[in-house]
DNA sequence: AATATACTTGACTAAAATAGTCGGGTATAT
DNA sequence: ATATACCCGACTATTTTAGTCAAGTATATT
């Protein structure tokens, strides 16, 4: 039950842009070198992320990309779901009528999984960009 | 970002031992028939749910496992360590003072992941086995 | 005592998901 | 012209998860 880096690194990226904005936007390779992040994989992730509005893109030799809202108007749970990092803690398809396992009544442990799930994105929901640079002058990178 | 068969399928075990628990033990023969969980696989889980103190095993030709404590007095969280499906939602050692990605100070986002690690743990905590059987005639398995 | 049941244990393999790379583009400021 | 930096799909490697196998041991029943 772990994390995957995409997600995180998709935040980490955005958490960047945002601390670093101004009125230029900003490299890939910069974020690749502040961050630590694999260029290569970041330009994936980037990708994702413009296609869903996060960001846009300017090319050309002083190109990079931008924040396409104010950060504290970008949730978590945006970001997430951009780079297809959707929570999913059942075993079930949610729609049909058919349990995991093949079974033909939902299980019984699907409620609390269900609850989960809610209670995972309920959390992202409320967290936004903004709140992750409010200290923008604290022990972190 | 997907939870785990392996934690799925240990609650969904000691559900089903905890709803049809009696003076015998339960094999698991019968729980893999019931849950449609590989009986090969439920053997591996148990021996750690036993380890773990979670149940107690019975040898021989009516064994099984039943639980060693009240459904309710069983938290999911207990459960879930037993099978070594604790949550970990940052990427940096927690103790280390090392950041991830080999950073020296903590990353922009630790605080984000570590706070969503105490809100999951903490539905963990709240939720115990007892909870899952109260309903014992709702339309589940 | 023989037998069938069911737990015990560690190692092993298969499948799936994730992480990260490659190659060959296109647009644009200088 | 040229260097920079975004664009895009396909590919590979790595890691994790899921599930299996083989070879046991203990015990209730007959
Ligand atoms: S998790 Fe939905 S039926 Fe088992
Ligand atoms: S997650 Fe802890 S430092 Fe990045």
């Amino acid at each position: 039950m772990k994390l995957s880096n995409k997600g995180r690194y998709a935040v980490m990226a955005l958490a960047d842009l945002a601390k670093f904005e101004s009125n230029k936007p900003i490299s890939l390779r910069d974020i690749s070198l502040r961050q630590g992040i694999s260029l290569l994989y970041l330009e994936q992730i980037f990708l994702k992320l413009k296609k869903n509005k996060i960001v846009v893109s300017a090319r050309g030799i002083n190109g990079g990309y931008s924040l396409n809202k104010e950060a504290n108007e970008i949730k978590i749970s945006d970001v997430l779901n951009a780079v297809d990092e959707k929570v999913k803690t059942i075993g079930c398809s949610k729609d049909s009528k058919k349990g995991c396992n093949g079974k033909l009544a939902k299980c019984i442990t699907h409620n609390l999984w269900d609850e989960l799930e809610l209670h995972i994105n309920d959390f992202f929901n409320k967290k936004n960009l903004g709140d992750l640079i409010k200290g923008k002058n604290e022990n972190t990178i």
